[in-house]
DNA sequence: CGCGGTCAAGTGGCT
DNA sequence: AGCCACTTGACCGCG
């Protein structure tokens, strides 16, 4: 089980998710911007190695405006060795590596536009690991999208855009993550069985959003949907419910109780990647790190 | 040089 | 109708 942390570390004073203002665009800004990215990249994967953190979410603002008509430039080309290098380190470091395009990617809208630029977006996003040269274990994670009045539509149109207008590049890498308001564990495995995405389990909202069946269980469903030789180990996001806030918001630092709970409540069969959406980052994630090394020096003495 | 309004993008739920 | 939240703040114009 590799622990991550998404996009941006709070040891480290560089940011590797640099961007502009759209009306500020220009080459040069963007060449520069880019560069500056990828020394932090190598800075922050550096940081995880040293650390033993070994799953890490790519912030999607890498190149910035990186599917947007005014980036016309071949920053793929000029950027290639980096790209590769940085895959190298990661490879070298058995680094698992996933992207979360935002909210704006939805593949099941009804504007033909909305969901043409989603797909442009996730083909940048894919393009970034293809340079990087990762095998396709490292994933472009999205959620369902919107249900517009009539979820059986909505979960057709999403099946369309997957047979017809995802190329490979994308399909090899995408996988679905159940929300905690509108497309549950149920609805996502419907979408499994129609198109072989597989499905990444979120502990929280699996909470807010479920048919009954316990964390266990659903574990157990998600991860047969992964292939074991082509998608590398199940992945999921751990975050917990911040006291007293509204349902959903994420905890500012980790409880290692509750982490060692849900680690406890893993199936014995299931090792996944987890992702610590906790607000601190990467200080809670050298946490969790510290509970699971404890959790497994306590079976191996009973053992 | 610090403040704070605003930033490419969608959707649904709240007031 | 307008605001907020979402995986993540921080850019940049203005005083």
């Amino acid at each position: 089980m590799r622990i991550g942390y998404p996009c941006v570390n709070e040891s480290l004073t560089c940011s590797a998710a640099q961007t502009f203002r759209l009306a500020s665009y220009s080459t040069d800004r963007l060449r520069t911007t880019v560069a500056a990215n990828l020394v932090c990249l190598r800075q922050i994967l550096e940081f995880n190695v040293a650390h033993g953190l070994l799953y890490f979410r790519l912030p999607s603002g890498i190149v910035p405006f990186g599917s947007h008509a005014i980036n016309q430039h071949d920053w793929a080309t000029e950027f290639a060795p980096q790209f590769a290098e940085l895959g190298a380190f990661a490879r070298k470091h058995r680094m698992r590596l996933a992207l979360h395009p935002d909210q704006f990617v939805v593949l099941n809208s009804p504007d033909a536009d909305i969901v043409r630029r989603s797909v442009e977006e996730l083909v940048y996003q894919g393009r970034l690991l293809d340079l990087m040269e990762m095998d396709t274990a490292a994933k472009l994670q999205i959620h369902a999208g919107g249900v517009y009045g009539d979820k059986p539509a909505a979960l057709d149109r999403w099946v369309r855009t997957w047979h017809e207008l995802l190329p490979d590049a994308v399909r090899r890498r995408l996988v679905v993550e159940p929300d905690d308001r509108l497309y549950s564990l149920h609805d996502c495995l419907e979408l499994h069985r129609r198109t072989g995405v597989p499905l990444l389990l979120d502990n929280l909202h699996h909470e807010c959003l479920n048919h009954g069946e316990s964390l266990t269980d659903a574990v157990l469903a998600a991860a047969a949907t992964w292939h074991p030789h082509h998608d590398g180990p199940p992945l999921m996001d751990y975050s917990e419910q911040a006291p007293g806030e509204r349902r959903g918001k994420h905890r500012a630092s980790l409880d290692e109780a509750h982490f060692a709970a849900f680690v406890a409540a893993l199936p014995a069969t299931v090792a996944p990647d987890v992702m610590l959406e906790i607000k601190d980052k990467e200080a809670s994630a050298l946490r969790a790190v510290a509970v699971l090394r404890a959790v497994r020096a306590l079976t191996a003495a009973r053992a």
